[in-house]
DNA sequence: CGCTGAATGTGACATAGGTCACCCGATGCG
DNA sequence: CGCATCGGGTGACCTATGTCACATTCAGCG
């Protein structure tokens, strides 16, 4: 499926866009291909787009200042991508995104989603019930964290995403995960 | 200052409306009262409402099937509050909200809300806003639970919300913080 | 081929935090 | 008044998980 309908069909999930609406809705968005591994928004830097993930897996994650890395999430195709801080707020990101296997996603800025949110009223819908779904799973994640030890939540992980360990080396697992590589590594061999 | 004035410039803070819209706006919101400890979501709940806080405090939360009880979120006034997940699936809550102090607070329906945002653009402009803003706050707290130890979120807790220590039980703040009663009092009296 | 550097497994040990048991003091209520 | 209840503090001990060190495998590449 070509990037177009793939994003159009996303759409027509929460909208329905007339022919000539969703042209002109996809007309602000630039096409982008990157390589497993490249980055599309290090820290510190300034953000201004975020992406919609055609082919290929992206994650969101955060160093801190002892370099421990901690995934807020995996993208894959249909997902959505950026540091919202950042891109809401004006400041440097905090998160970063780079690329876990050879990437092509599509672009928008921020100045064109506001603009398109203006203009379309079905647009703005879109982007409120996009929102919607990511803050209920951050929720849900925020309770698993919180409430569940590592084991469980790395059972709830293979069962949400078996497909991402086939490609996503286990430090990166663990650090979605929130444990450390070795803890990971004891739990899926049944310690 | 009262209900109606409150919310006002609570969504002036966002996006203008006339003042005619914004009384068709208020003009959807019920207002209540509770007592403290009264349960205005219980686990099991279907849920239609969500509420903007006026006055006093409530906590929106998960019990466990241990009876564990883990908390999402402390509304103060201009703070909206439900089970979002609930809300908006349909299904039954399993996020509880009660109060923490006698409580005021506005009533709106899921139902009115969608029909808000479809007849006024800017209303949808707000709520796609207002949850931006709590997807950005969920993931940084996140990031917190993953990667800092419990001291170190005790005193962001501390920084965000002195008010909250003169009023919220501590085993109510512990289970903010995703720890024990015992272990948040080692904390605080530097152990 | 053999080298290098990821990604991964695993043992030994350290530690944060949980659990349990018990205490105290304040508050409310029959 | 006397008792129960609740919030809170603290010691002893337990456990999950982190940390560090080292071994192994495998892919890419000169």
């Amino acid at each position: 499926m070509d990037a177009k309908e793939l994003l159009k069909q996303h759409l027509a999930k929460t909208v329905s866009l007339s022919d000539d609406e969703f042209d002109y809705f996809f007309s602000h968005f630039q096409p982008h291909a990157y390589k497993k591994g490249q980055v599309i928004i290090g820290a510190g830097d300034k953000v201004d787009c975020e992406y919609f993930v055609l082919e290929g897996c992206v994650k969101t994650f955060h160093l801190t200042d002892d370099l421990k890395m901690f995934i807020l999430q995996f993208a894959m195709p249909t997902w959505w991508a950026s540091d919202y801080n950042a891109l809401y707020s004006g400041q440097r990101a905090t998160v970063s995104v780079d690329c876990i296997t050879d990437v092509e996603l599509l672009c928008l800025t921020s100045a064109d989603r506001e603009k398109l949110c203006r203009e379309i009223h079905a647009v703005e819908h879109f982007f409120r019930w996009r929102t919607n779904k990511g803050f209920v799973a951050a929720h849900k994640r925020l309770l698993s964290l919180m409430s569940t030890d590592a084991k469980h939540r790395y059972e709830e992980l293979l069962r949400q995403y078996p497909q991402l360990y086939n490609f996503v080396p286990k430090n990166q697992i663990a650090a979605y995960l929130g444990v450390s590589r070795e803890t990971l590594s004891r739990l899926y061999h049944a310690r």
